[in-house]
RNA sequence: GGGUUUUUAGCUCAGCUGGUUUAGAGCGUCUGCCUUACAAGCAGAGGGUCGGGGGUUCGAAUCCCUCAAAACCCACCA
């Protein structure tokens, strides 16, 4: 024997040295060329993030995919990149100014944009480096940025096409405003919560009525009273008819506002007052705009109240509403409160509640776009993995409504719209332009320095939709040859909680820009949980550090882990367990190696056992190959993944391996040894995509191998099923069985697992011809055939074969019988079954002729094994 | 309030258009083994009648109805 490996693998070494490697042979890059292209774009994360197990999950499938790509023979390319992400990024840097003493008003948009930029260049890109560890085959020198230059000049010069087109408008609406952020927010932004709050019911004096009497609203809001300009009822409403045509004075302000009339009104809800608030709230807004009310805007951009509310100017909004309820309460103007649940919504990126807030804002038309990105995954020209999300899709497309894209922010794509100082504004790609579009525009004279850019960014996702396009700088330039060639992507992997955010959206660009879809494919991940099934948050503290796990099981190890239980679509449960089961299967790999390596070769006769195993594995290997294809032809990596896990494992290790493996000390013939690389080099490439390190280092190892060359561009060879592959893989299933049942007996009867015994096939032996296999893997001193059982064996059945193992005393022949009885009873019921089926005629007229057939047989089938089982019976009895 | 999905061994899941021996896998469990590749291992075993009920059918985990539980998505109910 050679020289012992280390008998446990270790990992940390050998991934950083492959690692350096495949970079420095250029290994992950691509150009086009004349083979067919595969590629896959990164979901960009936060250039400022790190690494969660969202993203070892996402990133581990994608890398699984464009490698096994890569063995396929296609020009696989994964282009990485980081996302501005302009909300979250802008307000990490406020906050960590704000630290520092600095408020963000008191900079100039330059110097806040040199903050952010720093920050930026000190924290981007940190999660791309977390992402080599994880092994990652991203052809890094194109990593793009969704703020660098290609990009950004992408992105506005979609703005301008988009305005052109007239696709693009600028208006007054009710927007989704964060008072955190002081921003819009799209629809897709807001989070709905349940909150537990309480229902006030205020009183609204009836202006002069005789009695004194009370109208009484039900609000969740009576902080925005002071924006109250209606008051509506339900026409049909009978408990509120007395106040048609009247008037009302809001509590506390004193305004006398009309009672007007809508069916709109929820008769039921509380009293069937409602009042109306068109400035803060969405369907008040919708009254308002019906009736022509005036709209009170009574807060300020950070959610505290202004001015034009009269009473508690510059409190907080939720200090306002304790104290307005006091107030109330002190005026006599609050009937009472109840407890009461509604949904509230928050805001994505900054978890504060939002404000409904009438503003000008930037949209554009969806209508349009929308239609033939619902055609395409419908029709399935983009097929989406699960199919499920398909449903999802078309209710949000048919819906679709339309995108307010500008965000009341300095980190982003500042948007191209220049003002014109009489009023007016033109839209330009840059200052140049626009000044000249004024000058065209206008009848007076202007200069560069009288025009105004405004103020807003884009809304990050207005770039991440042009993704696909803009990596391949399709939109600054449509005939670019890398376009061509890369585009439509093949596979994108991404989580189905950005469904509208970015999936739909790239559709739409892909349809608009290229009149071709971004992608084939969509592999929709579940959601990271712990073991418990809860989402993995920072304030439960329940989700491990992805790097952490990589220095405790390797890289290799929690990629496996990641992907044992991965289904497409399905939540995954996190179970550190599984990451062990991923690195005791990168140790499996390894003593595999070691033992395989460690043989001394010989130029011997190859023995007929080695011939025989070689046969098995050779047709064993080849069926798995074609079970792995079709499975991930299917995106069904989990059950790829473990059919390759138990063709290692069982098959290869557990049988092939103690098969041919030589006594010990001694030598293997070179037939047998060569046919065994071979298989492990085939398994190896297998293995590749699911656990790149491991593969690489035992790869180079297995042979000799060239500078430059690397198991990742290794090509997984045919597997093609040959001539008698089926009969010789049901022989050896028999033979298993065989053998197993051996040692059943052994272990029933605590015989030694290496004391010779000998075993007899009753009547006819169906596996004959691996008598030396058998005797070998079930250490027989003799196999042979007899006409009856003698005393002193025990007896098992395969299929419907009988083998006995010669114990001597060791038989309990009282246990044996019972045990035969049992068995000769519940068959007697299986066949009872099968009759009562056969004697139904219905069943025989109707069912195909094979069933039918297949039952018959299961009935002699049984009948046969009865017979053996009576016969032991009565020469247990003998 | 709508919509989608899920409910199969202790756990996580397969089981596609109903019919290859009264259901499979991985992990865990149990038993016996430190057998010179691997105790992060080897050999073997036990375990579910397919959420409940009803129906269709010669035949259902698989189709239909219904009830129950859970998850997610969408929606302006103050």
């Amino acid at each position: 024997m050679k020289e012992l490996l280390s008998a446990k693998y270790c990992p940390d070494e050998i991934e950083a040295r492959w690692y350096e490697y495949w970079l420095n042979q250029g290994l992950f890059k691509s150009k086009p060329d004349n083979r067919k292209p595969y590629t896959i774009v990164i979901p960009p994360p936060n250039v400022t993030g790190v690494l969660h197990m969202g993203h070892m999950l996402n990133n581990t499938i994608q890398d699984i995919l464009v490698r096994r790509a890569r063995m396929k023979g296609l020009n696989a390319l994964w282009v990485p990149g980081t996302d501005h992400a302009s909300i979250a990024t802008e307000a990490k840097v406020v906050n960590k100014l704000a630290q520092q003493g600095i408020a963000k008003k008191d900079l100039t948009r330059e110097e806040f944009l040199g903050h952010v930029w720093d920050w930026t260049k000190e924290h981007g890109g940190i999660i791309l480096k977390q992402l080599r560890k994880l092994g990652a085959s991203c052809d890094w020198d194109r990593t793009a940025f969704t703020m660098d230059e290609v990009r950004s000049e992408s992105v506005i010069k979609v703005f301008c096409d988009l305005y052109d087109k007239g696709l693009i408008y600028r208006g007054v609406r009710m927007v989704n405003w964060d008072p955190k952020a002081k921003t819009a927010l799209s629809d897709e932004e807001v989070i709905y919560k349940e909150h537990n709050g309480k229902l006030y019911y205020l009183r609204y004096k009836v202006e002069g009525d005789a009695e004194g009497r009370y109208a009484v609203v039900a609000t969740t809001r009576p902080e925005t009273i002071m924006g109250d300009t209606a008051m509506c009822i339900n026409p049909n409403d009978p408990k509120n008819q007395w106040l048609k045509g009247k008037k009302v004075i809001v509590p506390l302000v004193g305004r006398v506002i009309p009672v007007i009339e809508d069916e709109y009104v929820d008769i039921e809800f509380g009293t069937g007052c409602l009042k109306v608030t068109p400035a803060h709230d969405v369907n008040d807004y919708m009254l308002g705009e019906k009736y022509g009310l005036e709209t009170i805007d009574i807060f300020n951009d950070d959610g505290t109240l202004s001015e034009a509310a009269g009473l508690y100017v510059g409190q907080d909004r939720f200090d306002v509403r304790k104290a307005i309820e006091k107030d109330l309460d002190a005026a006599g103007l609050l009937e009472k409160t109840e407890d009461y649940v509604n949904k509230v919504g928050f805001s994505e990126r900054t978890n504060v509640p939002i404000e409904p807030k009438l503003s000008m804002q930037w949209f554009l038309k969806m209508e349009s776009l929308a239609k033939p990105a619902l055609e395409a995954v419908m029709n399935d020209d983009i097929k989406f993995y699960p199919a499920k999300y398909k449903n999802t899709y078309k209710y949000w497309m048919e819906n679709i409504k339309d995108w307010c894209i500008s965000r009341q922010l300095w980190w982003g794509h500042r948007i191209p719209a220049y003002y014109l100082p009489k009023g007016g504004f033109v839209v330009a790609e840059n200052a140049e332009e626009a000044l000249k579009k004024a000058k065209a525009k206008v009848d007076y004279p202007i200069e560069a320095k009288d025009l105004r850019q405004d103020e807003d960014c884009l809304d990050t996702w207005f770039s991440s939709w042009l993704w696909p396009i803009s990596l391949f700088d399709g939109i600054r330039n449509p005939e670019s040859e890398e376009l061509k060639y890369y585009y439509p992507t093949s596979d994108l992997v991404t989580g189905p909680d950005i469904i509208f955010f970015w999936v739909a959206r790239m559709i739409m660009a892909g349809y608009q820009y290229q009149g071709k879809m971004p992608f084939r494919n969509v592999y929709f991940t579940g959601i990271v949980r712990d073991k418990l099934g809860r989402k993995m948050s920072k304030q439960l503290g329940n989700s491990p550090d992805p790097l952490d796990l990589i220095a405790q099981y390797g890289a290799d190890g929690v990629r496996m882990g990641m992907m044992l239980s991965a289904p497409a679509g399905n939540d995954i449960l996190f179970d550190e367990a599984l990451c062990e089961q991923g690195r005791n299967f990168n140790n499996k790999i390894w003593n595999a190696f070691r033992l395989v390596k460690g043989w001394e070769i010989v130029d011997s006769e190859q023995p007929e056992t080695c011939k025989q195993a070689v046969r098995w594995f050779g047709a064993k290997l080849r069926a798995t190959c074609n079970e792995v294809e079709d499975l991930m032809s299917k995106y069904r990596l989990s059950e790829a993944l473990m059919a390759v896990y138990k063709l290692f494992w069982d098959e290869f290790s557990s049988w092939y391996l103690e098969m041919i493996k030589p006594e010990y000390g001694k030598p293997i013939d070179r037939a047998t040894l060569e046919a065994t690389l071979q298989f492990f080099d085939e398994l190896l490439k297998q293995l590749h995509p699911f656990m790149p390190f491991i593969t690489e280092e035992l790869w180079q190892n297995l042979y000799e191998r060239k500078e430059g060359e690397s198991i990742m561009i290794a090509q997984i060879g045919d597997s093609s099923e040959q001539a008698g592959d089926k009969a010789i893989l049901d022989e050896m299933e028999i033979v298993k069985q065989v053998i197993s049942g051996v040692r059943m007996v052994r272990n029933k009867k605590n015989i030694a697992p290496k004391k010779g015994l000998k075993l007899s096939a009753i009547g006819s032996n169906p596996v004959e011809k691996y008598s030396a296999m058998i005797s070998q893997l079930a250490y027989l001193d003799e196999f042979t055939t007899s006409e009856a059982k003698t005393n002193g064996t025990q007896a098992f059945l395969v299929g419907t074969s009988e083998f006995a193992v010669f114990i001597g005393d060791l038989v309990d022949v009282t246990a044996e019988i019972a045990k035969a009885e049992a068995e000769i009873k519940r068959l007697e019921g299986f066949i009872a079954g099968i009759r009562k089926k056969l004697s139904n005629e219905k069943f025989v007229a109707n069912a195909p002729e094979a069933v039918v057939a297949l039952e018959r047989k299961k009935e002699s089938d049984a009948q046969t094994k009865i017979a053996a089982l009576q016969e032991s019976i009565k020469s247990l009895r003998g």
